[in-house]
DNA sequence: GAGCACTGC
């Protein structure tokens, strides 16, 4: 893939204001290891193309073999082999390391590893390596930690003439780092070729596997995890490298509990902690106090300012009424604290301020530090710097760190609104997972001479994407941080102040090729004050998939597996995930697996959606729902450009025709995808429906591996997603949004009032009696008209108001069969008692006694009948007929054929009381 | 009352 044909036929408007969002979709890179899926979907085949919903198993069937030839076909590195001396692959390996050393290219590339920090240190870390089963090793970015220590380790073995004994694996937190530093560390041992390589890594869906003996394995944390289930004393492994252990993400700090309970099982596995330099004390002191060498850093100096620098260097005055435009407002979370305990922080802020050195700070920024509101983002003060550091600061690019898309939406508004600021001489990149720019090349490329590239980014540009020609970072001092409640079961997604850790991190990324400038908007008070680390993930999110991840891996009690580690969960969300997994009959009263909980476990996703892809196979439509299956947990194919918010709307709405929903839609979409692919116009469909070509690929592959696993379950036949008999239904959107509502249930939510045209989104009522909005990017968010009030969702989270971010209308029947318990009632309405079927005593419907009677006793049979297949699982045909079969067959008969009436929900009063017969 | 970032045989 070319620099040009990613512009085919679209002119690229590189002139004017050169803001890099173009066109309706934006364009998107492919990254190396994607190149050749291009050419192997660009076949033509003349096909008509039919407005069908669901994929045709012969159109499509020629990308399918397609993308199985990318696929990884087999795991052929055996975990579970014992490493064994081979003293004839010693002698060679010893052998093919004294060759090198006579080669050029390796020496050379030997003398620029010496330069690195941490080859300094290469003796020192060995021996604390062999004198140690577990070390702390800590280093600032760049020191070369993460490239070196793994070949210390295995060359000091094959020096040994013992390197068949060496296995190292190293574990990435990432998917991008693990390939990018095996292709770097195989470069630096002069291994391009693939074949019989010491080094190699391993992600999910993708891998090249180093050889067998005398290894380096790059590895994201899932996968050791993954593998530990087959292979719990990990035994074909000498060396583990747990990198990046300060993120503190789940897995990681999942990981370290089962290693440090694993040392003892195997008193000859060595572990190598790996963390940068801050707070790397508590690693060693989790590990009981075990050594720790630190490694001095090695990036190029970076100048840090703080607030009141930044103030003297900008003369920048606080408006006492800022421009109602960008006028922010405070953050939720200090309105919890506008109490004593905020007055008083103020006032030392501003005591702090006065005392500051006048010779070094005039009056005029004293008195402006005494006004500033630091407890917000300030996108005035932003512009400020921007205008100083444009106009009269030497060329490099910048890079500003906001907390979310709405302020980089609004910084970049003010950017080519600014008078000061000649628009046309910046090459402005907003960057976040949501917008096109993450898959585009020109973040990465140096704009001409005379052009300043301003990258305005969330924290994606802290850790994951790495812009090398960075001089200038501002960081904005505010970060979008997860939360989870237990109580209310509800995510949170809210700005906080940055920990020191972010704005260490933050000010690394201008110093990466050259010496550089970090300009922090607090000062150096705050700095003085702030929290080292925001808190780590484990204690801010749901713990379903953990608790799964315990039992599977048999590590024992819950309770006290959690209590291991390096900080402990709440009692309060353990227990809130037990429950959970309890009524989704994944775990018994005693936290032990249930069949379906073992099921569950053995799946790439959570359980809810690991539920609803066991269903599909029951059901005959396995296709269509691990396709919704992988979007629901990887991500949705479609970005949003800045500022074509409202058109990538429209364009979802369009392709979701006349269903009111989020995940037919999806399908729809993808199977145009799939009819464009196969004539070649994948790209250029993508592009104009706002979709990323790559994630569309991704989310192909994950919909074969889960096919893959309900085969190796016995829940199909086939390995492939689209085999006939799995798919019989495929084409049933009734049925389809049926199982989807088998496994989201309970996540219901009650339309409260459908949009205003043209003005508000649709209200609805959680469970909880929470009310929530529709998210703005739902198909759903502005309807008129619902066929029934009931939408089931995967996803709810609140940020400024509880949003429900996907979600499909559902009919009565699927909630009566695979709802939660039924019950019926005779409710009082206006004076009149009426008969009614309630679902988990929320959900009522208008009966009849008779019908209860018959919903109740068909839907005790098919529970039975699927108990039955949860526990002996076996691949149903359902075109032969059985006893059981008849059942199923009539509740399929009976969803498929339901016709809910069009209600007309403009009327708001009909939603105060349950007047919706049906 | 519109979207921090990751990840899994």
């Amino acid at each position: 893939m070319t620099w040009q044909n990613r512009h085919e036929g679209r002119p690229s408007s590189s002139r004017g204001a050169s803001n890099v969002i173009e066109g309706p979709g934006g364009l998107e890179s492919t990254t190396s290891t994607e190149e050749k899926e291009d050419s192997a979907t660009s076949s033509v085949k003349e096909e008509e193309e039919e407005g069908l919903i669901l994929p045709n198993m012969e159109e499509i069937k020629e990308l399918s073999e397609e993308i199985e030839q990318i696929l990884p076909s087999d795991f052929d590195f055996e975990f579970e082999e014992e490493i064994e001396s081979q003293p004839y692959l010693d002698a060679s390996f010893k052998e093919e390391l004294e060759e090198k050393m006579k080669s050029s290219k390796y020496m050379k590339m030997l003398s620029s590893r010496k330069r690195l920090p941490a080859y300094k240190q290469r003796q020192e870390i060995i021996d604390l390596v062999n004198s140690n089963q577990i070390i702390v090793l800590s280093g600032e970015t760049g020191c070369g930690k993460t490239t070196q220590v793994p070949q210390f380790i295995l060359d000091d073995y094959i020096e040994k003439g013992k390197g068949s004994l060496c296995n190292v694996v190293c574990t990435q937190p990432r998917r991008i780092s693990a390939i990018s530093v095996a292709e770097r560390v195989a470069d630096e041992r002069g291994e391009k070729q693939l074949e019989q390589s010491s080094v190699g890594y391993s992600i999910r869906l993708e891998n090249r596997l180093p050889r067998k003996n005398g290894s380096i394995l790059f590895c994201t944390t899932g996968i050791i995890l993954r593998r530990l289930e087959s292979d719990q004393k990990l035994k074909s492994v000498s060396h583990i490298i747990i990198d990046e252990v300060h993120e503190r993400d789940l897995l990681c700090d999942f990981l370290m509990v089962v290693v440090k309970d694993l040392v003892a099982l195997r008193p000859d596995l060595r572990v190598i902690v790996m963390s940068a330099t801050l707070n790397a004390e508590k690693f060693s002191q989790y590990f009981n106090n075990c050594p720790h060498i630190n490694i001095p850093g090695f990036t190029f100096p970076v100048k840090q300012h703080f607030l009141e620098d930044v103030i003297q260097l900008t003369k920048y005055r606080p408006d006492p009424e800022p421009t109602q435009r960008h006028k922010s407002k405070r953050y939720p979370k200090w309105k919890k604290y506008m109490m004593e305990e905020e007055e008083q922080e103020e006032w030392n802020m501003k005591a702090w301020a006065r005392n500051l050195p006048t010779d070094q700070y005039s009056p005029n920024t004293i008195s402006a530090l005494t006004q500033i509101d630091t407890k917000k983002i300030n996108l005035d003060l932003v512009m400020e710097l921007l205008r100083h550091i444009v106009n009269k600061m030497e060329d490099g690019a910048v890079l500003v760190f906001v907390p979310g898309w709405k302020e980089i939406s609004d910084l970049n508004k003010l950017l080519l609104e600014d008078s000061r600021i000649n628009s046309r001489d910046l090459r402005i990149v907003p960057l976040h997972s949501l917008m096109p720019t993450v898959n585009q090349r020109d973040i990465f490329e140096r704009p001409p001479a005379g052009i300043r590239k301003i990258v305005i980014a969330t924290n994606i540009a802290e850790t994951s994407i790495t812009i090398d020609d960075i001089v200038y970072v501002i960081d904005c001092g505010f970060v979008k941080v997860k939360d989870f409640n237990p109580e209310k079961g509800l995510q949170t997604l809210e700005s906080f102040p940055v920990s020191r850790a972010n704005a260490q991190q933050r000010k690394g990324r201008a110093g990466r090729v050259q010496a550089g400038h970090c300009f922090h908007l607090f000062t150096s008070l705050q700095y003085a004050e702030m929290k080292e680390y925001i808190a780590p993930e484990i204690l801010r999110t749901r713990l379903e998939e953990l608790c799964l991840m315990i039992k599977i891996l048999k590590l024992g009690k819950i309770e006290s597996f959690v209590n291991k580690a390096l900080d402990v969960p709440s009692a309060e969300a353990v227990k809130a995930a037990i429950v959970n997994l309890q009524n989704l009959q994944a775990l018994d009263d005693n936290e032990e697996l249930l069949p379906l909980g073992y099921h569950l476990a053995r799946l790439p996703l959570d359980p809810h959606t690991g539920k609803m892809i066991l269903f599909s196979a029951m059901f005959g439509c396995l296709d269509p729902i691990c396709l919704i299956a992988a979007c629901l947990n990887f991500k949705s194919p479609f970005f949003t450009p800045l500022g074509k918010e409202a058109q990538a709307d429209r364009c979802r709405k369009a392709l979701a025709g006349d269903s009111p929903s989020d995940h037919i839609m999806l399908l729809k979409a993808f199977k145009k995808w799939e009819i464009a692919s196969r004539n070649g116009n994948g790209r250029k469909f993508c592009y104009d429906n706002f979709m990323s070509e790559n994630v569309c690929k991704m989310l192909m592959k994950m919909k074969k591996q889960f096919a893959e696993l309900l085969y190796n379950i016995g829940f199909v036949n086939s390995l492939d997603p689209r085999n006939k008999v799995a798919n019989i239904h495929s084409d049933n959107e009734n049925l389809i949004t049926a199982v989807i509502c088998a496994g989201l249930y309970p996540n219901i939510a009650k339309v409260h009032r459908v949009a205003k045209p043209n003005r508000s989104t649709v209200s609805v009522i959680l469970q909880n009696g929470t009310k929530g909005y529709l998210h703005k990017g739902s198909v759903n968010a502005n309807e008129t008209y619902f066929p029934s009030k009931w939408l089931i969702y995967h996803k709810v989270m609140k940020t400024m108001a509880v949003n429900v971010y996907d979600c499909s209308v559902v009919s009565p029947y699927p909630l009566l069969f695979f709802g939660g318990k039924i019950s019926f009632s005779l409710t009082n309405v206006k004076g009149r008692d009426r008969e009614c079927v309630e679902i988990d005593g929320w959900i009522p419907f208008w009966t009849e006694r008779a019908t209860y009677d018959l919903v109740k006793d068909l839907r005790k049979q098919l529970d039975k009948i699927l108990e039955d297949r949860i526990v002996s699982p076996r691949a149903v045909d359902l075109t032969v007929s059985s006893k059981e079969q008849v059942i199923i067959n009539a509740i399929v008969d009976l969803i498929s054929k339901e016709e809910v009436t069009h209600h007309d929900f403009r009327d708001d009063d009909q939603w105060d009381s349950n007047e919706v017969d049906y």
